[in-house]
DNA sequence: GCGACAG
DNA sequence: ATCTTGTCGC
């Protein structure tokens, strides 16, 4: 598996063989479950990334860890996850009981493996995932603030318009959440008409990447 | 063959 | 995502 044809080749086996791992229903487990967002910003070849735990009552952020690694692989649409997940994983590894919000997609995606879901699977972690333009699947009639996504008939995920946006967010289940769940938490964590955790994480990220450069 | 295409 | 100035909207 040398060229970037084969790699991607594989990577949908893979994804095709994770996606029937995800739990798409609400896990009991955890009592004061944490809530957090993870961005990543890129100055060149360098992966800046960063996590946040954002508390919703005090409207506060209560840790943020930080890490930057190298990168190389490129963007490539439906394997996203091949370039944000080895940062992704490393900083996620230093957290317990929380749930994270994840810049990307969960299921709503052509094989239902997306970053969001990814992470969740491998560190066993719910998650999910909340992008800013549709990757798959069609928009049914609005209903409210949100529109289901739909594939083959199936509901992969939920078009979501927050209070002051003209453009809605994506919301999908990533693992071990339903999808309810997920466009609850989206909705009473945003702030600035964005979920609030990946809002810090990405000022954060960047702000990172713009210090690294210089 | 032509377009679509998370960040 | 990133490269970059002015500009549209509330």
């Amino acid at each position: 598996m040398r060229n970037l044809n084969d790699v991607l080749a594989e990577s949908e086996t893979t994804q095709t063989e994770l996606a029937s791992q995800v739990s798409k229903s609400d896990q009991h487990e955890f009592e004061g479950l944490s809530l957090g967002g993870v961005d990543v910003a890129y100055c060149n070849e360098m992966a800046h990334a960063c996590a946040v735990i954002f508390d919703i009552p005090t409207q506060s952020i209560v840790r943020r860890e930080k890490v930057i690694v190298d990168c190389e692989f490129p963007y490539v649409p439906g394997h996203f996850y091949l370039r944000e997940a080895p940062v992704i994983l490393r900083l996620l590894d230093r957290f317990e009981k929380t749930m994270f919000l994840i810049d990307g997609n969960g299921v709503l995606h052509p094989r239902r493996m997306g970053l969001a879901s990814y992470i969740g699977v491998k560190l066993d972690v719910p998650t999910i995932g909340i992008a800013k333009s549709l990757l798959h699947g069609k928009l049914s009639k609005r209903e409210g603030n949100r529109a289901f996504i739909t594939d083959n008939g199936e509901t992969i995920g939920s078009a979501v318009w927050l209070p002051g946006k003209k453009k809605p967010i994506f919301v999908s289940i990533g693992h071990r959440v339903s999808l309810d769940t997920a466009i609850r938490v989206a909705k009473m964590s945003s702030v600035h008409g964005y979920p609030e955790p990946l809002r810090q994480a990405h000022l954060c990220a960047n702000e990172m990447a713009r210090v690294g450069s210089q």
